[in-house]
DNA sequence: GATGAATGAGTGTTCATTCAT
DNA sequence: GATGAATGAACACTCATTCAT
């Protein structure tokens, strides 16, 4: 729960003590993690607050149930990739290089947190609204360079909704295959060329 | 349960009778929407046989458990959408048009049956192996075609396997997009036009 | 629940095998006593299920939930105190003497079916309706009587409605105070006497 | 709590100070509100603190469990009415009037505390002992007038026991009828003539 | 070949109560 | 005198699976 100042709250929209904040953390972590782990279905509030060291109970101080945290999860997730996108992408000098270090930061932020992808693509049944809000925000930040890219010629003029979420697609069953799935847990530098390179064409920037 | 000779038993091993066939497909079929409305965890035997319109205890004559259903709803699957995705790409004359024929045929299976996209989704955590198995075996059709296509000059020479699941991310994420959350049941045809050139330049076959 | 020809059935409303039917009734019994001893709160699924020697998802065959047998319990003793009721006043030969037996029989029940009171009185939370349900079916069996023997002489004149509550009334506590606190399980002689006296002056027939 | 002299103290035993005392009544009149409300099990501590406008553990300073405050609770409202229905009664130039003035304050008390009814229903499994505790007492004021009235020939002989529990079990249940059920919160003139009516006749001063 | 009654482990959630501050 | 964070036992209810018929 977040009250309208932006604030932590629990449950009944008290502000949060300093140690109900840090509860509150460690729940959301050890969440992050078990859902990570086990999946929104075989993770219990138990295996949950064990992980974070309290008492069952205390988990509906700090959320209303197993669903609230699993989309409190989401919308964390979500502004934190696009915040390591955004601070990646910021020392691109253009189109080119804002996309590919904005795919890399993604790639590193998967790489770090598994739970981003495997928790979206549980949503699809457990919360399909934050599915939408999950994809959606993030084809806006696209969405958005891309308009200027192409009003600033810098890109070949198209759809940029399509081509967004075409990017986003590109990224997601790659970073699958190649970091989720790879033995490293890094994008491997010869897939991320060639990532690069397709980039580049789908946006037309191509050599 | 399929036999050495690819014919359908139950779970005993034993080949089964007409009767028997029409009731296992009778499951299949039921499992199939109902895991596609709602999800695995929603699903429950009772909702498939009933749905089948046999007793509970007839699942289990055809089929040894839930998670077993869904392996072979996603094995059937996806040898439906390889099918289909062939049969429309058969028609084309270049790669540029197979490929183009075969997203088409890929976006419309996805509308008639969103259980595909639903039930794939899922496996993340239901059936880890499944999961594999129909991304790896779409992304060998693909693979398989472009190494040909990059043999014979049709279109520029890259990682074929990175191409290939990019080519699946795109149509992943645009399917769902605009056809499973669309209000219409198919693909705009102004969002086609995009997608066919965004493939056209990822292959390298552009303008 | 009841079907539409007052067979029993499952909740899925299904008739009841003979199994069903006889699993069922031992439910109804355990809950009733389960329900008398503890109250409706203290008692739980397990209690009643262990008590009818079956396991605690078979009582979700037979019922919804724990209140949907707490209203069935309720509709099932109504039907039987005023069943006992009519049976023990069928033998008056006048109003005098049919209410005395009315009673008569109504404290015995009481004596024989403590769960009666002991699962009214919890009615007022736990289910409302059903406590109306109860003392308005109770009263009009009363108000038709009174009517009766009102048009005929036997008895004064009077507000019907309010004379049956009013029986209720004195019906309920001395029943408890003499049977359900008393030492012995039945109504002293003494006391009785004296109930009869004072229903006596209430419907005017006094000596 | 209430020490040897009387005066009210914490759960420790010492005596309170003004805001002690405060506090304290407050969280009474919050529990009678919230148990007569949402019954017993559906009241909860924190319900009751915050309806007082007090953190929870305020809640045990004062009483040591759910049950004492309803324990409390079920003697002070036992006091109140008794002593509604002595100040009512006083005015009586005889019995007959009396009584009839003893029931108008019982049921105007009804009719402002609606807490009685609800909170003496939940008893019987909540709290035997005060179930007894408010329904001995009751009586026992009834009795004394009775055996007075009789002594004194204002009233026909009889089991003055008896008496007095039909004459609380006609004010339960006609109370419960017109003024927790009926639509008024009070009862109506025409009932409770007849109600006068009916006590008369119980009493043997009929017209 | 088919049935459906029975099972019981497992889950999310509530709440009286304690206690460090 | 007051607080509210923390606890954990307890409970209603679900469902995959078995098996006697």
């Amino acid at each position: 729960m977040t009250d309208a100042t932006g604030a932590q709250t629990g449950v009944d929209g008290r502000a949060l003590s300093a140690r109900g904040t840090a509860t509150r953390r460690r729940l959301l972590e050890s969440a992050e993690q078990i859902f990570a782990a086990l999946g929104y279905h075989e993770a219990s509030i138990v295996k949950i607050t064990e992980a974070a060291g309290v008492g069952q109970g205390t988990f509906y101080l700090y959320f209303g149930s197993k669903k609230d945290v699993f989309d409190e999860l989401v919308r964390d997730l979500n502004g934190r990739v696009r915040a390591a996108m955004s601070e990646g992408a910021a020392k691109g000098r253009n189109r080119r290089e804002i996309e590919r270090l904005g795919f890399q930061a993604y790639f590193r932020f998967t790489a770090e947190h598994p739970a981003l992808y495997r928790i979206i693509r549980q949503a699809e049944f457990v919360s399909p609204e934050m599915l939408h809000y999950h994809y959606e925000r993030l084809s806006h930040g696209y969405v958005e360079g891309l308009v200027r890219a192409m009003d600033a010629g810098e890109i070949e003029r198209g759809d940029p909704e399509v081509i967004a979420w075409a990017l986003m697609g590109i990224g997601e069953l790659l970073g699958m295959k190649w970091i989720l799935w790879g033995d490293e847990s890094e994008m491997p530098d010869a897939v991320f060329a060639e990532i690069a390179r397709i980039i580049d064409s789908v946006l037309g920037v191509g050599e």
